[in-house]
DNA sequence: TAACAGCGAGACTGTACAGTACGGTATGTA
DNA sequence: TACATACCGTACTGTACAGTCTCGCTGTTA
């Protein structure tokens, strides 16, 4: 049992692997195959068909891919600034790696199949609940303006992928934007998130 | 020499539709010829390959995506924020509809084929300096706050898309969202900004 | 030792597709 | 009439791949 539990996962991740940086239709089962080591009999024995495999892969990246924007996901505590900072930068680093970038390139390109693409939205939506919880605190406490939590969580969170994951995503350079392109992007999110929920008149930064 | 171009462009409309609606790796050449009428040997006559033929039909679909969103613009008169709305809501109809989101789902999905998304991002980032230029001239005028058009166009575009294209993308739905919804969204797009950018302490509409 | 289960290696089947070959047709021109 | 151009229809070739099958090896249990 335990045996064939780690033989199944090793195939899985080979797949996972394989067709994150493939896709689908450019990724046979002889190559995940012999990527992974053993007979394709295996692997049928494991998995029922490519299709099944594709989906139980996708799965696991649609995992990944939102834990780790926001994984680290915690009550901001100190000046709000600084902690929405750390927290977007870290997670913009994230977003634009190479990893993450073939996750959503494959998640857009196979949404359709088997609701691939509903899972990853509901996922998010949970994610962007929790960012929204932490920023409705902060407007409580008078750090933000009254507003729609939920509503400035998705805002702030497209003010951060703004023109840098686009880019990336059609692929304009191989390697993964620079830790300072990346900060910068950061800082001018952050600064028009708080300037547009600043509570008064301090909007420039 | 008329009655040829006029089958070129005939098969390279078919092409795209097809591939549009069902990606390259499952439209073959044979689907193609079918549904343009024809045979095999004359579409081969146009163009050399498949590939080819594909990113002749990319390009096209690249322009007609950006053209389509911004393809209205023009300098805002009277009150910006009604301006703005009106150009803004019109952009995410465009960008919401069925045509549009397949359009970029496979501009996303064969990015790195022949250099296509690059061709869109600079594309794009046309359409962007001329949306920062009639920006400036509102920053100029009072109208905003100064600051970095170029900036502010990549801002205004990334909250207008927020969250309703992604979740098209992922095909959450099959239709496209309706006019309220859309016409919502881009109240909240249009509010935020021009609450970060507001030239004083007006920020909420 | 014997029987068996799980697995590896890889041959095999059926199918789909890119691209080619070829014979025939319609239209226009000299 | 003779020829050329553009086209159609379709059969064909070679290749790739999903999924199946057969065989043989190895480790386990009785």
């Amino acid at each position: 049992m335990r045996k064939t539990d780690q033989k199944r996962q090793h195939i899985l991740d080979t797949a996972y692997r394989l067709f994150q940086s493939q896709g689908f239709a450019n990724t046979s089962m002889s190559e995940i195959t012999a990527e992974a080591g053993g007979s394709k009999a295996t692997v049928y024995n494991y998995f029922p068909s490519k299709e099944e495999l594709f989906v139980e892969c996708m799965t696991n990246i649609s995992d990944q891919y939102i834990d780790g924007i926001f994984g680290g996901l915690q009550d901001f505590e100190g000046e709000l600034q600084v902690a929405l900072l750390d927290t977007v930068k870290y997670a913009l680093r994230v977003l634009c790696s190479l990893e993450m970038l073939a996750s959503k390139r494959l998640l857009i390109a196979e949404a359709e199949r088997s609701g691939i693409g509903r899972l990853f939205c509901r996922k998010m939506d949970g994610y962007m609940g929790e960012l929204a919880a932490i920023l409705r605190r902060a407007m409580d406490e008078g750090q933000l303006r009254q507003g729609d939590p939920l509503l400035a969580a998705r805002q702030l969170r497209a003010l951060l992928e703004a023109d840098i994951v686009e880019r990336c995503l059609m692929g304009v350079q191989t390697a993964p934007p620079s830790a300072v392109v990346i900060a910068r992007a950061a800082e001018d999110a952050v600064a028009t998130f708080l300037a547009a929920y600043a509570p008064c008149c301090d909007a420039d930064t």
